[in-house]
DNA sequence: CTGAAAGCGCTAACAG
DNA sequence: CTGTTAGCGCTTTCAG
């Protein structure tokens, strides 16, 4: 590969006949630094006659900042949530010059991990942990190296490290009202977190319950995964039950995907007979016939402010470490 | 940000009593050098010991590669595709030492375009375009300014640049052979391409109903995008009509999922009374009812194949410049 | 087989 | 207000 020749700074300072300084001191606009306004103009003029732009590699080096982040998931990822957070983590970040790296990295041990690897050799600045959950012991090792990062989870709880929480409180709550005032008062809960008070949806759904004295009734919960062993869980509870509860909650979108298909199938009418909602954002809720309810959390506006609180960071900036956003309750058909 | 202080190669050299050209050649493993045995070994040591990884910026700067590309897509992009994609660019760049930078670019002017941009200053060695459609003129600029680039794309049918094709006709063959052997004749299509002989699945559709002598029929085929704007197309489709199609192949999953969101609603019986089949794949196509039968392309591979691609671009290597991969028809219940 | 030294393009003291 | 200069960490001739 032959490789376009790149324009230099040394170029421009030649064109406009300064010095390589004093194009960097406009070109960046060094505060403190006072260039007289036609030497300025020159400069200027030089460099888009030339098309300049800065090398980033040399600038990278020098500075030992590489104005990168990078964004660490998985491939398990909620796609929706996925772009949708990151579109609010490009908004802030990219006005400001970084660009964004991707890391799939499994975390293995502390040093080998790719985003810690891309650290220490200069490749990115700081990281966003897109959903996915590190460790509490693999934090501290990040902090240890001072590597700055910030941890956009809806599970993850540890206190100390810059994180976005979520409030589903009052979401949950809107929800629960909404039911009760259509006269539902038995609730099951189908999901991977049942009894399990680790579980942020879990637990909310349970200690709302308890707080709405409604009655908690441990034969509607059913445990399942987001995964195709949720349908037979779901026909198994159908099948051994003669009472239903009047409406399921549902700890993912595609968990409540999978329930309305089975009730499309089997004729249980919904919301008539039985009202369904889901935690989580999906494209397709509004798609499925009725309409997937669902308890959704801001996205865009979760990737916005840890991309904020990132940068507050990596350049020095005071900044809260925690920021809490709330959820909210989406109303469609199936409720 | 007080900053881990870096280890540097001369570091390495330092401890392992040797000069820091010898740890670059043992480390890079230069061809043509070599090394005694028990230097090349006091080196391994000595970089492990002090966990030594190279500045990739300095790297970079000297060798005038970024080692990492970028992937281009708009936020428009279909989820499912573009996080299955991403897997097999990752699992062909990350081995090969390159890492993703992701570019939300939008297509403005040729030199202002971020993935140019990103090009020129170093910051990216090559450019996936995914599921977007650069124009011809854009990729001829690329291509005068020597940039790699790939064009992952269902639609981009532009000559004599790198990209990945598909093709579609034998999958939409089957979904065709399975229609007629269960006697159904009258097939109509619900999207945006109609009509439109560019757009590729209403070309390969019409096309192959007329090599199979399917009758044609425009008023079993209705224009509509995958958008909410769909819905109300579909249900006028359904009041004007009184004899319906016995199958309709959809655009795109989410006008599928629409069409069925619509025939549950109304009570139209699927596949007994309507036979639906859709182009492109969804994490959910599985999770309707009745489950979604789909034309999907090869996902992952479209994006190992385009990454293999642009290495080679990249890096000299004879390759060809047009890869085709074949779509499969995936028959579940909606057919 | 290995070391000395130059230089990639940039920024930031420091001089003037 | 602007230029000179040093040096970031790396690779790579060129000598030895």
């Amino acid at each position: 590969m032959e490789k376009y020749r790149h324009v230099s700074s040394k170029d421009v300072a030649r064109e406009a006949g300064v010095s390589q300084a004093t194009v960097s001191y406009v070109l960046n606009d060094v505060p403190g630094i006072k260039i007289k306004p036609e030497t300025r103009q020159a400069v200027l003029e030089a460099a888009k006659k030339l098309n300049y732009l800065p090398n980033l590699s040399a600038r990278s080096m020098r500075l030992k900042k590489s104005m990168s982040i990078a964004v660490v998931s998985d491939k398990n990822v909620s796609n929706y949530g996925f772009i949708k957070i990151l579109e609010g983590i490009k908004d802030v970040m990219i006005p400001r010059d970084y660009s964004i790296t991707f890391s799939f990295s499994k975390f293995q041990d502390n040093e080998t991990a790719q985003h810690v690897q891309y650290f220490l050799s200069n490749r990115i600045d700081g990281i966003i942990f897109l959903l996915v959950n590190p460790s509490k012991e693999h934090c501290q090792y990040l902090a240890s190296k001072h590597i700055p990062f910030v941890v956009i989870s809806h599970q993850f709880q540890e206190d100390g490290f810059h994180r976005i929480k979520n409030d589903m409180e009052s979401a949950v709550r809107e929800a629960l009202t909404d039911l009760r005032s259509k006269g539902r008062e038995t609730i099951g809960f189908f999901g991977n977190g049942i009894g399990n008070f680790a579980d942020r949806r879990y637990a909310t759904f349970h200690k709302t319950m308890e707080e709405m004295n409604f009655r908690l009734d441990p034969a509607q919960m059913v445990k399942m995964s987001d995964s195709e062993e949720a349908e037979s869980a779901i026909a198994q509870f159908f099948n051994n039950r003669s009472s239903l509860p009047d409406a399921i909650i549902c700890e993912a979108p595609g968990i409540g995907f999978r329930l309305l298909r089975y009730l499309a199938k089997t004729g249980i009418r919904v919301p008539e007979t039985l009202s369904v909602t889901a935690f989580g954002t999906s494209k397709f809720s509004p798609l499925t016939y009725p309409a997937l309810s669902a308890i959704e959390s801001p996205l865009y506006q979760m990737g916005y402010s840890a991309a904020e609180m990132l940068f507050n960071i990596m350049n020095g900036k005071p900044t809260d470490n925690l920021v809490v956003l709330k959820w909210q309750y989406v109303k469609r058909e199936s409720s």
